[in-house]
DNA sequence: CGCTGCTTTGAAGCCCTTCAAACCAGGTGG
DNA sequence: CCACCTGGTTTGAAGGGCTTCAAAGCAGCG
């Protein structure tokens, strides 16, 4: 246990067991996996694209993201990672990353090596299947901000990120119905919106104008999640928040 | 064998083989696991959004794709599905799903059911991570959909697409260097690339005249490739086509 | 041979970008 | 302890890429 109460692997869990039951074993044989405690700064890059990777990261503190870059300088956020996330669990089959990961805030993670993960899959079918759901889960998110990025207003597509983000840190603790910390600059939040991070601005204005949101100084505060999520037509669905034996 | 030459699982064994080996073994199992061949329409929904699935769809022939659609009648596809592909593999372990899935042409496809992929990816844990390795491979070209929609212009996110598709439906032999059949209307290539069927027909307009690539009668007809891609900034390795013992 | 769905083109407008500069807060050193 | 520096935020003005609206052209098929 950390000082904090959290142990290790806690937020996994809590990720976890919100879609179905993890047995006293498979908790025991998951934390087997995992190594020391390890800490980053912020803004700080550890796997760059076409790295290989014998390792994945389990993210327990902080904010990471998954991130391409273009020729010209532009860059797009692909994902934000939240605690409890493996971050980069998928390099366990795709053995390099198509995509760079860094840490957006401070953060804390454990490793786990790819050798045992590879034993942990191949005795526990159970935990494999879970380990699977939770790439497949980031494969729907990906989905879910295609559609932003696709088809939803500069505006609507900001207010979305909003609601996902207080879902997916509610589900381990961070965040209530009305606010959480979210320490990241509007230039990382237009790299995550697909715009420039003058638009961003103008649209924290028009959301705090319209008293649904305001993100300001490292907290994102909401006063009306109903209508935010109306405006954003945000349906939790593709988070798949229900417990189902997988 | 069908008439054609090409087995059930020819192709899906192709697009594995590129990234591993599989044994005869492996390969028998996976045979193993597939029902009757089936055939449908074009523009066929045949999933839809929260639907329960028990059974996965192995697309033989044709193309589909997966789509989401906002209140006011826009649709994002997220994903183009060519042969070899296990459409809904993910399926196995999201238990249901947050978008849809349609034919975009006439179809077969084989499907699988999750009772068998349970004990398959039990009893043979590389055929396991090959299978997550094919729906974290889907979580890639998502990415890659989220950079073009996000940071690449209209003209450059139209001709990553069609390198996309070249590459991925040479790997199962179905495009050249010059040429691949896609008989998809423009409607629904604006409906991948977050454009109005207006604009696509704009940009397809420059692509030809600039002498790179023409969309026309249900065929991509490629004229310059290097060129092409240098355009789209297209780089295959999201697409990890290099054999790795996974 | 005419219907239907898809493609093509034009004109006007808007959402977001680009460029530029001012403002602000937090941290550092004199 | 304040002046300065730096990175982030905010605002304005002009421009452009894509959309919207509208209509004509075209191809395949009953």
């Amino acid at each position: 246990m950390s000082s904090s109460g959290v142990d290790l692997i806690d937020r996994l869990l809590m990720k976890l067991r919100v879609r179905d039951d993890i047995s006293a074993e498979e908790e025991a044989a998951l934390r087997g996996v995992l190594g020391e405690v390890q800490t980053f700064p912020a803004d700080h890059t550890f796997v760059r694209p076409r790295q290989h990777l014998n390792v994945s990261t389990l993210l327990l503190e902080g904010l990471m993201c998954r991130f391409k870059d273009l020729s010209e300088g532009q860059r797009q956020i692909t994902e934000i990672h939240v605690p409890g996330d493996f971050a980069d669990l998928h390099s366990f089959t795709l053995k390099y990353l198509d995509h760079g990961l860094m840490t957006l805030t401070p953060c804390k993670f454990a490793f786990s090596e790819h050798e045992k993960l590879k034993k942990l899959t191949a005795e526990y079918p159970h935990l494999a299947r879970m380990l699977w759901f939770s790439t497949n889960l980031d494969a729907a998110i990906h989905r879910e901000w295609e559609v932003s990025l696709g088809r939803r207003t500069a505006l609507e597509r900001t207010a979305h990120l909003f609601c996902e983000l207080q879902v997916r840190l509610g589900t381990v603790g961070l965040a209530s119905e009305r606010e959480y910390a979210l320490a990241i600059t509007q230039l990382e939040l237009a790299e995550c919106l697909g715009l420039t991070s003058v638009h961003v601005n103008r649209v924290l204005k028009e959301l705090r104008e319209r008293k649904l949101v305001e993100f300001r100084s490292s907290k994102v505060q909401i006063f009306d999640l109903p209508e935010l999520r109306r405006l954003a037509e945000f349906d939790p669905a593709y988070l798949y928040l229900d417990k189902q034996p997988r």
